[in-house]
RNA sequence: GGCGCGUUGGUGUAACUGGUUAACACGCCGCCCUCUCAAGGCGGAGAGCACGGGUUCGAGUCCCGUACGCGCUACCA
């Protein structure tokens, strides 16, 4: 068997769609499981729509999900001059004919409504599929407008088997002769796509469903051209709530990858839950299992166990807890626990960066420290993103974090015993010679016991005047990561907010 | 309109060639743990497999029909 090359054909929007994230990861996991190449190619037949910059977006998402291709990028827009060589040798064969019919201005709308329209009747044969080859000749030297289209056979059945999607089959009437060529000689998609398909030599094409009816156009013109035609595998496409079409029109920065990076998302995270959208391992060995790595996803992948249906992608806008799929999320999260120490570190240090409540010194003489800390925070965030939000009060001075408005009024403003025994815990802790979990901790319960309160007043209380919240790690925890200093100036400041 | 594809709890999925009370994960609820939250442990609610027929001793799994959804049907990709 020869060599497996499949590719990622992208046109180049801007960025880099969840759905084409998920179709490069299965063109790319086929590809290392074969041992095989991946190729990436740029659809800018549509020339408006490129630009370098729009070329961008997509391999920032590629190369931060980790998915490198073999070859490329190329680019469709430079390959024209071959796609018209092949339509030449089709208009010699006879296989495509040129069509004289004046082009009709249409807009968007007008062609959504007559394609429906001029579909309800069989469309009138054409009268220059028949046309004396030599007088079609005389005319396109004498300079009248034409197009070139494919002459697609008056019967028979188009039949192809998808690897996802089984056997399909399409009525040759049924399809109509399609625009190979436009008047302006510029070559159009199924063209395009065929013909460097070919040049690129490549083997299997797993692409959205979207692209189902156009195979069989495309396996025309393999047959057209002499080609052997490559094995197909669609893919389901995800959908929005509601079965709606995910766009970025309509759902917006939620469909781009780079958006995942950017709100604190471990690209093994993404590149997991995103596996799982569409495809399951075999049950069995890995029944049961949600969490896999990249290598193990390489090594059980498999075309036969995509399944045909669309998947939905949930997520509920304007909610900042839904803002995407829950479980991409608590996915996130558990790599974020799981994942070795000094993989997080540095992702952390950018965030905090970012945010701009780095410093140097925690990658210098306070990197233990900074590590543990990360450690002991990312126990309970989702996100890389909270790293600097819900943490912040863990790496900034004095008490520049904000307090939240239900902490103080529940565990600070409740017991009117805080208003003195605060200082004096402040008072006990900056004393203390050894400032460790074991020490504070002993320190604070026998505050507790002398007053005669719980230790639970002086520990709430504690958490939020050092962090501002009422949620945290435990708090001898809290008290170390902190440090003796600013406990001390954190403690006495909350008494402040006492009214 | 035509053609194609699909339809298992709210979401993602499982259920070998038809055979126990349809399983798992996320989410939700409760309990335990506990200084809070999260994690973790335990338990629960939630689908009878879109609907209607049929085949069969027996169907989510096979057949037919209907509904709904999605896709395609361009001198877009």
């Amino acid at each position: 068997m020869s060599k497996i090359r499949v590719r990622f054909a992208p046109s180049p929007t801007g960025y880099l769609h969840v759905g084409g994230a998920r179709t490069a990861l299965f063109n790319w996991l086929y590809a290392r499981q074969h041992g095989g190449a991946l190729i990436l190619r740029i659809e800018d037949t549509d020339l408006q729509r490129s630009s370098p910059e729009m070329v961008q977006g997509i391999l920032e998402g590629l190369d931060w999900l980790g998915l490198d291709f073999d070859e490329g990028p190329f680019f469709q827009s430079s390959y024209v001059e071959a796609h018209r060589e092949a339509v030449g040798r089709m208009l010699e064969a006879g296989s495509a004919y040129r069509d004289f019919t004046p082009k009709e201005e249409r807009s968007d709308a007008e062609i959504k409504q007559q394609v429906a329209e001029a579909a309800r009747s069989a469309p009138p044969p054409n009268p220059y599929r028949d046309f004396d080859p030599a007088a079609s000749a005389a005319k396109a030297a004498a300079g009248e407008p034409f197009v070139v289209r494919f002459r697609v056979p008056r019967e028979g059945t188009s039949r192809f088997e998808d690897l996802v999607y089984g056997l399909q089959e399409r009525e040759y009437r049924e399809i109509e002769d399609f625009v190979l060529l436009r008047t302006d000689g510029h070559p159009l998609y199924n063209l395009g796509v065929v013909v460097d398909d070919i040049a690129m030599g490549i083997t299997d094409v797993i692409r959205g469903q979207d692209h189902l009816f156009n195979t069989h156009k495309q396996i025309l013109l393999y047959r057209a051209l002499g080609q052997p035609i490559p094995r197909f595998a669609h893919l389901p496409l995800i959908l929005a709530p509601g079965k709606e079409k995910l766009s970025k029109r309509k759902h917006g920065e939620i469909v781009s990858l780079t958006t995942y990076r950017d709100r604190g998302f471990l690209p093994e995270a993404i590149l997991n839950f995103l596996a799982l959208l569409g495809w399951s391992p075999e049950s069995g060995e890995y029944k049961d299992r949600e969490i896999f790595s990249r290598e193990e996803l390489v090594r059980i992948f498999s075309l036969e166990r995509i399944h045909k249906s669309n998947a939905i992608f949930n997520f509920v806008e304007g909610d900042a807890r839904q803002w995407t799929d829950q479980k991409a999320l608590w996915m996130n999260g558990e790599y974020i626990k799981s994942l070795p120490l000094d993989r997080i570190v540095p992702l952390v240090a950018a965030e905090l960066r970012q945010a701009g409540i780095w410093r140097e010194r925690f990658a210098t003489e306070e990197a233990a420290w900074f590590a543990t800390t990360v450690g002991l925070l990312r126990e309970r965030y989702r996100t890389l993103t909270e790293f600097a939000t819900l943490g912040r009060p863990y790496w900034v001075e004095g008490v520049d974090f904000p307090f939240e408005e239900p902490a103080v009024e529940k565990n600070l403003r409740k017991d009117a015993a805080l208003r003195t025994l605060l200082p004096v815990l402040a008072d006990r802790l900056s004393a203390l010679d050894s400032f460790t979990h074991a020490t504070t901790e002993e320190a604070l319960r026998q505050l507790a016991n002398e007053s005669g309160v719980k230790a639970g007043l002086l520990i709430n209380g504690a958490r939020t005047a050092l962090t501002g919240q009422a949620v945290g790690p435990g708090i001898f925890d809290v008290l170390v990561a902190v440090g003796q200093s600013r406990t001390g100036q954190r403690l006495r400041h909350a008494v402040t907010l006492l009214g």
